[in-house]
DNA sequence: ACCGCCTTCCCGTGTACACGGGATAGCCGA
DNA sequence: TCGGCTATCCCGTGTACACGGGAAGGCGGT
């Protein structure tokens, strides 16, 4: 079951005591080894370049370098190393930001020490852990590009429309862009309102990203 | 820590074996109940509507109506119910409708009892619990939709403001929603408008909803 | 103590938008 | 052929917005 070789996991954390705490949790699971831990990057790439690590368990709000933009030099410096992101932020940008970057996987210092364990074996076993409040932050996040977009057909101007309106042009230059009058413009508008039930341009970009439209 | 009233639990899944000892291990739970189960779908609908349910846990490769059909059905039926995939398919197709269809969860029967029940808890605590599988998937389904995004930090008030704005709001009413004037709301979305290099609401709309800063 | 940032409020001018009307023309299916 | 839909264009009125200015209080950091 497990793999013969015990695991590297390296911590970056710069609150000592949680580091300590985790660090010696590590240690009580046989399969696993935790002798790199820094508080910061620079630190850790300093100290641990070279070196085999299979496992980052990486802070976010660190001194110095952020764990987000820290993400892209770690992945170079380990390149078989998954990034675990366990931190205390779970506002979406941040989120979306550490996945994007390269993230495997995002918990919170909420979760409690197992299911941080069970995330590091998790990660190596090709999985993405992820606390389940990050979780349904990505599925409300996506789920907005596929919902069962429920009959609402535009019409082709109607979404070439739409689609500059996204861009933040102004019926004016939707016009020029299109090749029509401005009116021809508000004319589309105006139906794409009733449509979609709202009574603004912003009301209609919202709704019209937030169903998947464009 | 717990809530008083225990959780109702329906069991949906047509082995015998695995249903059986499923709710023997929910029953363990001094805060979970679990009298309702059945081997189907339409069972469920017949026997059960009406019922209060918290959590649904659903197979999905059932006889008679598939589990990913029926889940608007068991939304309908159980309006409060979080409904929690449990299955054996694991491909993409299959797990990106179901989610798309409401299903708040999605673990697999791989996933060991205490982890299934861990997700009973965190769907309720309003968590979205994905086997780290299927967390991988769903991420590497959507990274490449999302671009790097340049840090982009607004201040609480213009969050709040712009995500007013993404449902549809106009300045008058957020002011109102706010609690502060007209001209408070029209100087946040001047700066917000700084940041985000837009000019109108709608462009302020568009880009903050691509940048996921909502 | 001071500076910078956030939040709050205000004035005024010009522009863009929302929406009530209305119209013409082409295309397609009944 | 006629009604329905789409696309195009137009007028006019009232409203909302964009943005130029200005200012004051609070709060945190130097």
């Amino acid at each position: 079951m497990r793999p013969k070789a015990p695991l590297n996991v390296c911590l970056i954390e710069d609150h000592q005591d949680y580091r300590r705490a985790l660090q010696l949790a590590i240690r009580k699971s046989s399969h696993l080894r935790c002798d790199l831990s820094f508080s910061s990057i620079e630190a850790c790439l300093a100290s641990a370049a070279g070196q085999h690590v299979d496992v980052i368990l990486l802070d976010l709000g660190l001194p110095g370098i952020h764990g987000v933009v820290g993400i892209p030099q770690l992945s170079e410096a380990f390149p078989h190393a998954k990034i675990l992101v366990l931190t205390v932020y779970d506002h979406k940008p941040v989120v979306l930001e550490a996945l994007a970057a390269g993230a495997s996987g995002y918990l919170l210092k909420a979760d409690h020490i197992p299911t941080i364990l069970r995330g590091i074996d998790e990660v190596v076993a090709g999985g993405a852990p992820l606390n389940s409040q990050i979780a349904r932050m990505i599925l409300t996040t996506f789920s907005a590009v596929r919902p069962a977009t429920p009959e609402i057909d535009l019409t082709e101007r109607e979404r070439e429309t739409l689609s500059l309106l996204t861009k933040g042009l102004i019926k004016k230059e939707i016009a020029d862009h299109l090749g029509v009058s401005y009116h021809t413009v508000d004319t589309h508008v105006r139906n794409i309102y009733g449509k979609l039930q709202v009574h603004n341009l912003s009301g209609a970009v919202a709704k019209s990203m937030q169903l998947g439209l464009i």
